[in-house]
DNA sequence: GTGGCCTAGTGGTCTGTACCAGTTGTCGCC
DNA sequence: GGCGACAACTGGTACAGACCACTAGGCCAC
């Protein structure tokens, strides 16, 4: 791994290196959760400025194959989890169905007056409370979502009680409150993660996350849940079955 | 616009340049289109190194706030598109259907070995040529999405002297060969974009993109295409319908 | 055995400087 | 009026250095 850098190669220093790493993570010299050369021994065995080698490392860390923690090192991500998602399920089935073991973990759990984007979804007013439940979801024990959910219907206080680390909200819903989620409607988009998110998941900052935004209604027909979740990009794709009207 | 940086508050000074700016951007001081004070301005304005202000520029643009060009400026980005995907549509009509008009630039029109990817999702062998349809897909204009779609039909052949520019793919299919787009697989997910997707798309590294990855089936449940697209996150979002089985 | 301190790593932030490459506007010349 | 050169701007790349904050391991005292 000392191949140089060529500095009279028309592509800039830091992009050859980054290449020159892409490559060696991309065929396995280097596994997930392994460290690789520091910014200052990269540096030193390429006769390059510690800045350079920083914005090699950083580009290949914002594309998510490496990240980076203070004092510790720069180590290569894990691999993408694929998501088949052709039915309407809760994060916990969805998980299940996979092979993984699903988990959660409860960040809140509390009656609130509804934002705007809640009123606007659920038909409701903002003197209408409703449950705000708002979960780190894991699997195989790692973060994976960040799922902020807004729920109303007869009786949703109710769900203040409820376990949701052990227990999958769509199974609580149909066995003890009577509704049943019937479709949804949701809206998927990209973006960069949020400085929170980063925290939450431990991912680099500047990584893409997948966004999406579900209004789901029951077997009447009427929304009784508004969720936004975020996806970490380099673990979740979503799986989506398309017909004709 | 003249708040100075508090060189002793806790978050480092880039950081607090960043939202500053950002607030300034979200209030609309800016327009879409507009160009801001330059890196040396901000610089002398606020008593900080170039590179201290480079960062917090480098990240609203990777953001997807601000955009940047070498030897012009740094440039405030427009706000995103709504894309609604209900149904199975092709580009062309999917924009109709929101009110664009739809465009398309076609980078690559012709008869190719499949890949190993396109082999599989269209079940041939590398032996049956398909044809690669690489477009470039506007909207108003703008570049939204790339696509490249890999076709397998009885009679695909025909696809080379069509065009592609000013009619619909999905069209052309049901009218002149028969092939009745009936439903489809797709796999969305989100990255980073490639330095090939940010020259095309015009948006500055690192910028977030959802990638598409499509295999439609025809009336009699034969896959016809296979279709790998990346759109531009600060534009379009997927809108889906999810039911129950 | 445990806790605290120290050292040596790591990445993060910041400054300053220099030069390259791209873009745009102005001015002079033909 | 058009064209080319030049200057002044812009962002991009690179180097060098310094210091801060975090982490981990080793060592020593209790």
């Amino acid at each position: 791994m000392t191949r140089p850098l060529d500095k009279s190669h028309p592509l800039p220093i830091y992009y050859q290196l980054k290449e020159l790493l892409r490559e060696k993570i991309v065929a396995g010299e280097w596994q997930p959760g392994e460290m690789i050369p520091s910014e200052r021994e990269l540096s030193e065995r390429y006769g390059i400025s510690r800045m350079t080698a920083r914005q090699a490392l950083k580009e290949l860390t914002t594309e998510g194959l490496l990240y980076r923690e203070q004092g510790r090192g720069t180590f290569v991500a894990e691999p993408k989890i694929e998501q088949r998602l052709a039915k309407l399920t809760s994060f916990s089935e969805d998980m299940l169905s996979r092979g993984f073991q699903p988990g959660g973990r409860v960040l809140r759990q509390e009656m609130v007056s509804p934002s705007t984007l809640a009123c606007r979804a659920l038909g409701i007013t903002p003197e209408q409370p409703v449950v705000l439940l708002e979960r780190l979801r894991l699997a195989e024990g790692e973060p994976i979502a960040l799922e902020t959910s807004h729920l109303y219907f007869e009786g949703v206080e109710g769900l203040l009680d409820e376990d949701f680390e052990n227990s999958s909200l769509y199974n609580i819903l149909r066995e003890k409150y009577g509704v049943i989620p019937t479709r949804a409607e949701q809206q998927v988009g990209a973006d960069l993660c949020s400085h929170r998110e980063q925290e939450l998941f431990g991912i680099p900052e500047g990584s893409p996350v997948l966004r999406n935004k579900r209004i789901a209604f029951d077997q009447h027909d009427r929304p009784f849940e508004y969720t936004e979740s975020a996806y970490r990009a380099d673990r979740y794709v979503f799986q989506i079955e398309l017909g004709t009207l």
